[in-house]
DNA sequence: TCCTCATCTGCGCGGATCTTCAGATAACGT
DNA sequence: ACGTTATCTGAAGATCCGCGCAGATGAGGA
């Protein structure tokens, strides 16, 4: 990475140093921000937000209703549920052959809505 | 894109398949789920993610304020802003040779609280 | 126990994206 | 008007990641 404290004029003997010393303090590190940044690239995908949807209208479906609800194959799916559930963003539960998925928490659910309100979706039920 | 609904044994005579039905009915088309994910894929870069926390915390920052705070050369970070502006994330505002930039909407800020939130983060404020 | 069905896993390719460098542009102070 | 400073832009390289295929695994039913 390259350098950026030296020689910095800007900030040198601006007022504003002060408060960028503490948004600096606040700013969430590699780790933190790494996670964050994480679970939203896990959002950040058309064939796992349109699972991610699914799954917030239906409330729980299997691999094989999901694979007919947003015309991917089976296998695909199962690959992407595992990504989503590695990362605790979907939950599953296994009822004979059936694996039934379902988002994990209510923050998830927080995350669709919100973005949906973003983006313009009017009357989303 | 692999075939999906000829030989799908699974949902061919399920209870399940008319509530299938109804989801992939609801279930965001390729556009709407393009923009939403587009959305949350912008979010989920640790850089930018650092910068709009930045952002979170201090209201508004320049590009040398962002560069200092979160440890990234002033040129990226322009570049950053960019992109983020070009996606209506975050408004900017020129003072000078300064230019100012702040998250959008409180959508925004709802998105990366609750995400902060589902992380685990306590204590946010 | 054997066979079938739903789901899972490993591999390799193609495509998209982040990063950085170097130069261009804009605005200020003198 | 000139030099300096802050910000922006364009392009190329390297990296990462998703995608689909084919075979393996696990659970039921007869």
């Amino acid at each position: 990475m390259g350098r950026v404290l030296p020689l910095d004029g800007c900030i040198g003997g601006d007022p504003q140093s002060q408060r960028v010393a503490l948004v600096r303090a606040s700013v969430p590190d590699d780790a933190e921000a790494g996670t964050l940044a994480a679970l939203f690239r896990l959002l950040g995908d058309v064939r796992r937000t349109k699972i991610l949807y699914a799954l917030l209208e239906a409330g729980e479906l299997c691999v094989c209703d999901i694979s007919a609800a947003v015309q991917v194959p089976e296998a695909s799916v199962s690959q992407t549920m595992r990504l989503l559930r590695a990362s605790g963003v979907v939950d599953n539960r296994r009822e004979g052959r059936r694996v039934y998925y379902r988002l994990a928490d209510a923050h998830v659910r927080m995350l669709l809505d919100v973005c949906r309100e973003h983006t313009g979706h009017e009357g989303s039920r």
